[in-house]
DNA sequence: GATGAATGAGGATTCATTCAT
DNA sequence: AATGAATGAATCCTCATTCAT
């Protein structure tokens, strides 16, 4: 694209030209590496200047304060996942009966995830600052799918293992296990012969935790329930 | 007041004062609740201040500096649940032979972490800032736990179903299910009939979590290893 | 419109744009509504662009700056009232002698003024701001005018009743009167039954003051002067 | 403490060694000055910290931002003038029935502002901004003082001169003559051979203006109302 | 031990202005 | 003539820290 020095190129080409391809998605990018390695507070809108190349009140030509900055970078990091999501749940158009593949699932996440670092690191901060900007977009699919689930499990085997109370904390306990996976690799990386970030190391924890996935699908084990 | 050691004391005495038994503790409570809940960036000392009924200034009689009330919070925080795990693990003092009960485990730290509820956003935001502070701190017993960890699985019938570079993921999604219940529950809040939080909450998923590990030593499932 | 006579102007046609006959000219009357609803300090040149319906850049095509901007609203604001004056002062050119009326000037003025709100407000704030710019416009004017003032009322039975240094008191004095009528109406609003910008309130303020010029040119009161 | 061995000054002294005898009432006249020079918009906390001698933050020690030290240079420099006003009409305590002389009012606080000429412009930049700021403090005065002035004008010979209506407007009338005489001093400079904000300027237009509105108690003229 | 006051550094945001399109 | 984008300079304000009391 950028080559063919043959060609006159008579065509004005302004779009190569520009300054900056898209100047907002530049913006996005830095923000959303910045926010999710040091969360709102510890971002400054230097640094999100910085990373892309242009001065700060340039940053007010695209976004209307910081605020919304951060709004457009979870919205644009999330949908995707939510995306894949519910594809996974509700299967494909082509074949939307076929029963969802948990473990498939829990791969196609990880990998995704993997190829956006930051992603995992801005849920866990949002959730920890008390996710009330992630609820809204969650809401339009984690109830959903959580009912999905809870009708899914029930024409399951195992589903007599978990009472339906004990769902929410099984999806939430494997939504920590998926974005754990990359919020600890600081932690993981000293434990593990496998950097967890790596691609044998996301394969591994994919693997690890589908299987993790499929034995809480299987019978109970005995132990009573004491309450 | 260092001097006068003759007169036996008629100067008004610091009564006012005397309402704190400890400032410094004080200090450290305010400072594991704010840090707890909005991190280190986005907690001030005003905050903390405020909270303790003080003004800024005095912070600096007990502490050299915000990084160090820090480190002191982190540490005062984490040192319990670590003898919690150390006595956990290699068994008491008493009877240390004893093989250590996961699901015993689990429920005392999770009964532990209700009842400081900012110690688990705590470690969640150390360890997304890098877990800098952490990793000194737990050095002392993660790898000893985890070698402790591993000689058990080794002798346990469950054992050949994880390889051994699976146990650190298998570790830390443990881990991140027991931290995440707490860091999450505004999340599980609206999933959840049982408030995530409340006594009833933590006790069910203590169980269910108690439950998954016991799953997870238990004997392979079929699903083959594809690398 | 004036163009291509041949083409059957097929081309869009700058409709949008046609909507504004002159786009200079609302530009002033924005500004002028800000410059004396804000100050020049309290005016952006965002609001004076909104106000208008244009981006700020575009501003920059029919003034070089905002000062300049400023400098034209003060001028195109001022100039009709100093003609008003000068001709109520020097007479009308049909009848330049006939002697001034101050009762029917001071009526003209308030009804010119009612009719520019904005207008009081620029010429109070300019002053408060030095009035340098107000200098070079009134000194065409009003020095003429004291001077013209001077001579009627050295002919005018009243005038033994004000020495000659007190007439520029006189005249500030009567300026103030007309000019705070407009800039403190929101004071007077809740003293007053007649809202003072109402054509009632300007009729009622006008004979009044007129009635107060016609008192000062009477006969001098038994006061002696102290000084 | 240390110093001083000789005198008995048993007394510590802080206050005359303070760095500043009081800081906040420093900032307090700079600021009083600048907003009366520049207005709210025109005003920067450099301004002030710089004509203080102190750097900007330290404002913030005493005000806690710029609209809180705006609300208290207003109030400061209102009251005094509010209570010259309740004195000089309600009379004092010694004599309270006495009659209030308008020219000494009109004359006592010209002579009042001309000591602090920063507050009339203060006063007229308040009014422009709407003088929401300021209706709260005159609330305290202005009605009663208008009251008291009806009743008064009601027991004088002069009182069927004037329509109660119109009695707001005369109030306004010279509460503009006074102020302007001060806000347009800067146009008066260049007409009047003495110089408006000059002792014998002041003392000239107090007496101008007090005779004024003596002129304006005395027998109506001649010219019947038209409305 | 506690605090009022001061401040360097910085943080988000605004503003007037420019320029290429 | 209009404007999207960029920006130097400033503005208000906050923060962590220091110091004298």
């Amino acid at each position: 694209m950028t080559e063919a020095p043959i060609s006159t190129q008579d065509t004005p080409q302004p779009a190569a030209r520009r300054r900056s391809p898209d100047t907002a998605e530049r913006i996005l990018d830095a923000a959303e590496e910045y926010f999710g390695r040091k969360g709102y507070a510890g971002t400054t809108l230097r640094d999100v200047a910085d990373q892309v190349g242009i001065r700060i009140p340039s940053l007010y030509n695209h976004f209307p304060n910081k605020a919304a900055l951060y709004s457009a970078v979870l919205e644009r990091g999330i949908s995707p996942v939510l995306a894949l999501l519910s594809r996974s749940i509700q299967g494909d158009e082509t074949e939307p009966t076929e029963a969802m593949d948990p473990k498939a699932t829990v791969r196609a996440v990880m990998q995704w995830l993997a190829l956006r670092p930051s992603l995992p690191r801005l849920i866990q901060y949002e959730l920890l600052a008390g996710g009330e900007q992630l609820a809204p977009l969650l809401s339009d699919w984690l109830e959903p799918a959580m009912n999905q689930g809870l009708a899914m499990m029930e024409t399951t085997p195992g589903v007599e293992r978990w009472r339906s109370q004990e769902i929410p904390f099984l999806v939430m306990a494997l939504f920590n296990i998926v974005i754990g996976h990359f919020t600890t690799s600081a932690l993981t990386q000293s434990l593990s012969p496998t950097p967890p970030l790596s691609e044998e190391g996301i394969e591994a924890a994919a693997h690890l935790y589908g299987q993790l996935v499929e034995a809480l699908l299987q019978d109970a084990p005995t132990s009573p329930r004491p309450y």
